[in-house]
DNA sequence: TTTTTTATGTAGTGATCACTACATAATTGC
DNA sequence: GCAATTATGTAGTGATCACTACATAAAAAA
């Protein structure tokens, strides 16, 4: 997962996958059938529910809430010195040569997943109230994904962590007027494009 | 370059650009010496500054506009179905085996060397007086590169342009509301993080 | 124990990787 | 026209790619 991780699919051999894991090709292949099939396992390892920040985050009993735990916990993973900077999902399927275009669809299908989740807090939270009701959930949803794909390039750049949290200060405060113009759209009928 | 650009540094094989360019392996290293003197020159003609839309950004009369021009054109850039989606300075280093680390160093550093042109046209801008004189350089730099960068992974997902757009909308809603607490922290001489 | 099944290591598969020695063709200088 | 230089194609370099046939070793079943 770590090689996969720090990599890519295409910069990992397998040569480095068995050297890493101390064992031959032939293991390998009996455990895990192919090394598409490994990477498969590796990255629904590291995306697994319970070790999901933005699972957990999605828990959080507002949407801004949810979803600005899921910017700083996921964040703080991504320049986690003990891991590779960056999300995996993000970056592992990247660059890919011809024939492998598969994984690349695999990778895209989570973070639609996780566009999905958010999303849907979203939709949640306008219908709790804690949203105005004309909030564009699309837009929102972009916007923070955005950024938190952004973080995975920062983190990959080395950003300071404490920039990092910045940055996302910024990024909330985005939020918070992004969604007054649409609580103002709800109130004057305007189409909430800032000007 | 759109090879390099769609596929990655190792993600493109000697091959692929032979048979792309219609001339053979001794031609190419005839003309360009190696597959990494390649690479670099097809980067450089990517970010060549007469092309760059950043560089013409920053040009804008005050800094919120060089930025937020900055997003919108390389956004547009990035979604151009007539070019492979997403940056190639961003995008085609992000994968790479043990012993190419130097390609990676490269984009980095022009990555950086964006940054800093963003960093120093928001000092201008505080220095002119289009931006409080407490602004944050670094944050708002940070941050503008942090959404421009998550545009290219929104880019290789198929992003919809108005969507982008959009997005872009919230980011500088998002500026407009750190910058706003720069200004207000110049006033009441507070630190200046979002609660 | 003996047999059967499962797991593992050795060694090598053809394919492709970046790259190049060598020969031929086109071009240039005289 | 003729020699020297430059450019290009052919064919192949060793290395590495993902992957596997085969044989041996360990474990389970009888």
């Amino acid at each position: 997962m770590r090689l996969f991780w720090e990599h890519g699919y295409e910069g990992t051999s397998l040569a480095m996958l068995t050297s890493a894991m101390g064992i031959t090709p032939t293991s390998l292949y009996a455990a895990f059938g192919s090394k598409d099939a490994l990477f498969r396992e590796a990255v629904a390892a590291y995306n697994a529910p319970e070790n999901s920040p933005t699972d957990r985050a999605m828990l959080r009993p507002t949407a801004r809430e949810a979803v600005e735990e899921m910017l700083r916990a996921n964040a703080d993973a991504y320049v986690d010195p003990g891991t590779p900077p960056g999300c995996m999902v993000v970056l592992s399927g990247i660059n890919l040569s011809e024939g492998h275009e598969d994984v690349g669809r695999h990778l895209a299908e989570l973070r639609g997943q996780d566009r999905a989740k958010v999303r849907a807090r979203i939709v949640r939270g306008a219908e709790d109230g804690d949203l105005p009701a004309g909030a564009d959930a699309d837009v929102l949803a972009d916007y923070a994904l955005t950024v938190l794909h952004g973080l995975s390039v920062q983190a990959r750049d080395g950003a300071d962590p404490e920039r990092v949290q910045a940055v996302i200060d910024a990024a909330m405060a985005g939020w918070d007027a992004m969604v007054r113009t649409f609580g103002d759209a709800a109130r004057t009928g305007g189409a909430g494009r800032t000007p």
